[in-house]
DNA sequence: CTTGCATTATACCAACCAGTCAACTAAGTT
DNA sequence: AACTTAGTTGACTGGTTGGTATAATGCAAG
């Protein structure tokens, strides 16, 4: 039941991709057969709609980059240095597409919500699950620069969402000036919203 | 040569209420010229592309909006109370919207640059040109706070972007959500990154 | 009245769109 | 060998897409 055929994976991957680079509007049904080397037949036996193929691909990328997040906000991790290997990850995943594509692609999740979620319900759902998954590291990453006394917060959920709000900004502004560098200046802008009290560190 | 007739006048409105309301992708020219009851043949009269009008309804929007800008980031007015007046505005604009359209749908210069930087460059140049303008009301808030010795920042250029950054997180986080409520805390997220250091006044 | 030009209206296009379908294959299972 | 199940194929539908060609209008100057 759970294992998926190969075409079913090659589409969600596919899929991914193209959606990533372009957008859901831009991209057809068609162009994601095609290069998936997939028949559209086959499409609509793996996936009742367009739609449906987007929420699925989304929940396969995160699936994939969720090990990678579980290390980078390993509580075994000093919550500042978790915080550094955060910012770098982002840094590095975002360079790595703007070689390949030539463009900067900002975040997939907040891409397509921004796109769809006044247009798409089960799409915008899905949007707001990741991002509220992200959300959750965040989180306890503020909390537990709280409690080693390296910052002063109220409502440490709050703060989370604060970080986590300007980290999609600088992602969205990033795409829309096609430029790198706002993401390369992303960890001085979450510690001056942290108010970290030991600067030394991390921040230029 | 500047007049712009009644026709081009009503499809620069009715695109921009449009797109704002669901997205470049899923409004057509069809669309757009029914609900502006205007012809098609008109249509292409007045503008040589849909990308074409995108980007002169962007240009309407701003040229309308500006005058409020203007007044809202008035050097006359005290910073703090500048940027109080911002988020209301801000506040305000998108609980309307809301009302109106029983969605919430952020900002939408941010939203048609996420859905078209990566596929459009002329899109994504007047999303830039749009955020660039509004950085500059924001740098001279933030010069004005550190003139007034309500703030600390060795680069004020950097600070007003990542404010900005900000700003347009939150919208669209709360356009994803479908939630007003983040935007009605945007003013205590700028705070705490600019590091106001009197928080009696706006901050809660 | 007529010429010329700025609009506007109508009809049309080929390409493309998401989605459907019956026929087909291949690999078990009995 | 007969049957079931899972997946694949490519042609097909009906509607929509952005864009065009051209005719009809209005209207102001000569």
């Amino acid at each position: 039941m759970k294992q998926e055929s190969e075409s079913k994976r090659k589409l969600l991957e596919t899929a991914m991709e193209m959606i990533w680079e372009s957008s859901y509007g831009s991209v057809s049904v068609d162009d994601i057969c095609t290069k998936a080397g997939v028949n559209k037949g086959s499409f609509y036996y793996a996936f009742k709609s367009k739609s449906d193929l987007a929420v699925a691909a989304f929940e396969r990328h995160w699936e994939h980059k969720r090990p990678l997040m579980d290390k980078i906000f390993s509580s075994q991790i000093p919550p500042l240095e978790r915080l550094d290997n955060y910012c770098q990850s982002i840094i590095t995943s975002q360079k790595e597409k703007y070689q390949t594509f030539g463009k900067m692609l900002g975040c997939p999740y907040c891409s397509l919500g921004s796109e769809l979620s006044t247009q798409d319900e089960k799409i915008r759902l899905k949007a707001d699950e990741m991002t509220k998954r992200m959300l959750k590291y965040v989180e306890s990453l503020v909390r537990d620069l709280a409690a080693e006394g390296l910052i002063e917060v109220k409502d440490p959920a709050e703060l989370a969402q604060e970080v986590f709000s300007y980290v999609t900004g600088v992602l969205m502004q990033a795409k829309i000036e096609n430029n790198v560098h706002h993401v390369e200046r992303l960890q001085h802008g979450i510690m001056r919203l942290l108010g970290v009290k030991n600067l030394t560190a991390a921040a230029s």
